[in-house]
DNA sequence: AACATTTAAGACTTATGATTCCTAAATATA
DNA sequence: TATATTTAGGAATCATAAGTCTTAAATGTT
């Protein structure tokens, strides 16, 4: 599994609070709801988000959750690490203790160039341009 | 994480077991000492590379356990499922239950270039190809 | 001020994987 | 046959992630 559950999680909250953003905030509950999440769960992942300065809340009636910055300023990866932590793609394929580059073991390159697609699915696209159901369209022609 | 631990165990096994491959069993001891892993461990690990097919095992003195296959007959992707099940990289970057190439969610485009090369790390290479150290040496000169 | 709504935060439980331990079975060797 | 070696396999423990619940705090509405 390369993202855990909860990141996965956090990644439809963020698609759908881009989708339904007017300026105001969004209700977890009604996110929850929508994405068939559990909002003991998703609320969880919204304060992980809100600590790391991509969400804010606002508690109350008309409370709820909103995006920070605008999508086309947050990176995938922004979202993966403030679940996962910042070191998820550090970290190698294997366990091996004394490796890297100087003393590459068996499968070195090879997970080097999967780790490289990974990371620029995570960070080479902006949330706006991920999130862009027209590029979508053009592409599946749905 | 992409791979579970006991999946890094076994591919750490599995390397250790081509390059010192001389058609004699190995003891699971020897390789969980070499490799810095819990003998428990690694002897359940075997045991599912066992049930997989991809290794033997032979039961006391002189024994131990070894490849069935020639490593050029043997893909990485067949030791990741002997360990983590055969769904591993069916499975979607994210959570949707409808979803798929007719109806694709924001990130579909993107997780499916990047699970091609991690499948095409996992599928494409023999172990063979994968553990040969001349060719690391070339890349890496060292 | 009283009430309803909504996030905040921590406690608690459950599920899953990692790890360790123990006993049985197989088999070579003396 | 007795003994030492080595895998087989289950039981038990520990760690971490996932999921649930409960109470507190903030704030708009009446
Ligand atoms: S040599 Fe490279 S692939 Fe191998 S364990 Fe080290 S960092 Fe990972
Ligand atoms: S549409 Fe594609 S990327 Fe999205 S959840 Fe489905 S299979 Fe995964």
């Amino acid at each position: 599994m390369l993202l855990a559950k909860s990141t996965e999680n956090a990644i439809q909250l963020i698609i759908y609070l881009i989708r339904h953003a007017d300026n105001d905030y969004i209700r977890v509950k009604e996110i929850a709801e929508q994405c068939n999440i559990s909002f003991f769960i998703l609320s969880k992942i919204a304060q992980k988000m809100i600590k790391a300065g991509i969400l804010e809340s606002y508690t109350g009636p008309n409370g709820g959750i909103k995006l920070v910055k605008n999508p086309s300023d947050i990176q995938l990866i922004d979202v993966v690490q403030s679940i996962e932590g910042t070191d998820v793609l550090d970290k190698c394929i294997l366990g091996f203790e004394h490796c890297g580059e100087m003393n590459p073991c068996a499968v070195h390159q090879h997970w080097k160039e999967a780790r490289e697609v990974i990371l620029n699915m995570f960070e080479g696209k902006t949330l706006k341009e991920i999130i862009d159901i027209d590029e979508l369209k053009e592409v599946y022609s749905v």
